[in-house]
DNA sequence: TTGGAATGTCAACAACACTGACGTATTGTT
DNA sequence: AACAATACGTCAGTGTTGTTGACATTCCAA
């Protein structure tokens, strides 16, 4: 016990609520520092799983983490335009730009000038797009099946909870969006 | 609809299997591939929103995200050598190399040339280096708290759950080994 | 029609990961 | 004592991904 917490918001476990709530005693037990601390560290090693899959089809080609997100993204919104996956995804347009570049000149992707208007590009896969973005997201899939049935659906149902009370606001949006769409 | 599953392992929700099991019915319709796609994409939201706040304190010194994982485990691990740290990072020694090295030079973090083996190096963080990790994490935490406190205590069970599930299992030994410790 | 805002592209640069090779000190084994 | 293996640090080179700055095109509104 060497460390002094000087900014400590929290509550070490010793001297957490324990409030007699709805829950039967013990209501606010995990929310202690402590257990804060697990689900932090548990974020970590489990994101790095969870690209562990596809990044490794990704090494194979020359391409890394930021053409699997454009390559799922424009799955899922076929004829997006490259401003609203820049908001998507959350990084500079010359960054997304680059990406995109790519892309197109491999020949998974193909950009169209916006009917409406002419300055937007409509973003759509190409067959051999559509095709890497299967394998990825089969890959992934597959860790995410095997996580969930581990778990179980009550585990499911709380996963997602607390994955969409820590999203950004102005992204939780975008996952809404995404959340219900038709393929 | 103009995707063609290809390699569909998985199951469309109009297809999906439901078993009479002992969740009362529809018992694996948690994995359809839709919903195995909304985790994903709640993963990759979430882990925006859970690396945002940190992030935003890293960028006012010249720190990127190696420096909050390299200051959180040494914290985690006082006098942890580089080779453990190594296998916990998944990174190269070149890279965590430099990044130490900035720590160092900086003041964050001492290394001592091991007690038994004078060949190990053990990490400390320095009082500079446990008022970052402070507030690095207190950041970290308070959006954790509010995403746990939102979600409630039965949310995150089955959140860190899934997550454990999730992870690779040479990454889950380290998992399980940080979590006991007394701090 | 002209100026400003929005959209997207090109160029240069920094951070951070990687591989490969090498040097040094220490440890353990033969 | 000689040798191999381990732990750590470093130099050089490369690739992805992010950044800022400058610029062209298109749209819209004064």
């Amino acid at each position: 016990m060497s460390t002094t917490l000087t900014y400590c918001y929290g509550k070490r476990e010793e001297e957490a609520d324990v409030a007699e709530g709805p829950e039967g005693g013990q209501a606010l037990l995990f929310l202690t520092d402590d257990q804060l601390r697990k689900g932090i560290e548990a974020m970590f090693f489990a994101y790095r799983g969870f690209t562990a899959d596809p990044d490794r089809i990704l090494a194979e080609m020359a391409y890394g983490r930021a053409h699997h997100r454009a390559v799922h993204f424009i799955g899922r919104r076929p004829g997006t335009t490259v401003n609203n996956l820049l908001s998507i995804l959350g990084v500079t347009k010359q960054s997304l730009n680059r990406v995109l570049r790519t892309l197109i000149k491999d020949g998974l992707v193909t950009s169209e000038i916006g009917r409406s208007d002419k300055r937007e590009r409509n973003l759509y896969l190409t067959d051999a797009g559509r095709a890497l973005e299967q394998r990825l997201s089969d890959a992934q899939r597959d860790r995410m099946r095997a996580a969930y049935r581990a778990a179980g659906p009550e585990a499911v149902a709380g996963f997602r909870q607390v994955l969409e009370a820590m999203m950004d606001e102005d992204l939780h949006h975008h996952y809404r969006e995404m959340k219900d769409v038709k393929v």
